[in-house]
DNA sequence: ATATTCATTGAATAAATATTCAACAGACAG
DNA sequence: CTGTCTGTTGAATATTTATTCAATGAATAT
């Protein structure tokens, strides 16, 4: 393995295992100590790849604002659909790679007050709920979309997932909803 | 005003101004100083109330505890009406009394991994999933609520609830959803 | 009146935890 | 080989934040 195959698999290691902890325990909760420990590192180390411990936070909401971005690109001939496809995705996603419903909770988190406010700022940036009211707002008038509130429309259906990912994030072996428990959220009866 | 009504009003004034700022910035992220600030009041003072900032989370847990047993009296004639009725009171609630639905964020933070771990434990005493999965069984039954795993249903349903509790707390000009839209992911259609 | 209790303060101390740093070992280049 | 670079360590330091405490004055009791 060369050395620079090495470190990025270190920035990786250190990453992965920092999203994990900062979201079963809690940002302000992990220790520096707590993610060398899990990956039986110095913490001196880890100062090495990254400079801060809000750094390494920082990067991370990095990361997640890319993935919003991309998971808007989803394409749909409908606007029901693309909920569907992307809840499917999620809820794949929740069993198989943990990271990306973890992920979905850091971002979550960034978004709220009490975050370093730069990071906040980079975490609004990405507005699942707003983009989704305007394809909803479509919906409606398409007629696949129940009647009401838009905005509110968009933000329970978010809610929703969000509660859920919170919720497996900390308890695994949790059963998930099928996705149309979800969709009928939305979906005009 | 007599020193017991005095004592008394500080205490709540306290208790429930740390509700607020535990669930808006997070409990790590609050400092004693935070909350000592945002009442006018100095940090000795917080400490002469409660000894330390853990006690002051345990009090606000027990009354968690006490609250949820209480919703859990809530009669109805059949499960589903149960649901109803305790989602209307949470949402009229959510607009009325910001700390029920603080409370409600709280709880949640207590059960988690992270949380000091008699509160954790407390925390984990009564468990609304759990409770309402029994609930759920009997609606499936009589029919009034669809079929599929109830202790899928019941996660799905309370982490939904629980979303927006969250949100509504982060953001609370945000609109709220029409109860019937939550009450669908358990309703049979 | 006088003594006692209690709410209150904010500066001093303690504890927790983030961050720095000097030292060492192995990889790699010349 | 020999020297430089880089990954690694863990103890020392700095910083943040919880907690203590001695002092003050106002309320209450005797």
């Amino acid at each position: 393995m060369t050395r620079k195959e090495q470190k990025e698999m270190r920035q990786k290691q250190i990453l992965f295992k920092a999203l994990e902890l900062f979201v079963t325990k809690g940002y302000a909760e992990t220790k520096i100590s707590d993610i060398a420990e899990a990956l039986n590192i110095s913490v001196g180390l880890l100062f090495h790849y990254y400079e801060s411990k809000e750094a390494l936070y920082l990067e991370l909401v990095k990361m997640g604002v890319q993935g919003t971005k991309n998971s808007e690109q989803a394409k749909a001939e409908n606007p029901l659909n693309y909920f569907e496809t992307v809840l499917d995705g999620l809820l794949i996603a929740a069993k198989n790679k943990p990271w990306i419903c973890q992920m979905f909770v850091l971002m979550a988190g960034a978004q709220r007050p009490g975050a370093p406010e730069n990071i906040r700022t980079l975490a609004l940036s990405v507005d699942q709920i707003r983009f989704s009211e305007a394809l909803i707002i479509r919906g409606q008038t398409t007629g696949v979309i129940k009647k009401g509130d838009p905005k509110a429309l968009s933000t329970t259906f978010w809610c929703a997932v969000q509660g859920i990912m919170e919720y497996h994030a900390a308890f695994p072996e949790t059963p998930l909803p099928e996705p149309g428990w979800l969709i009928n959220i939305l979906k005009k009866t």
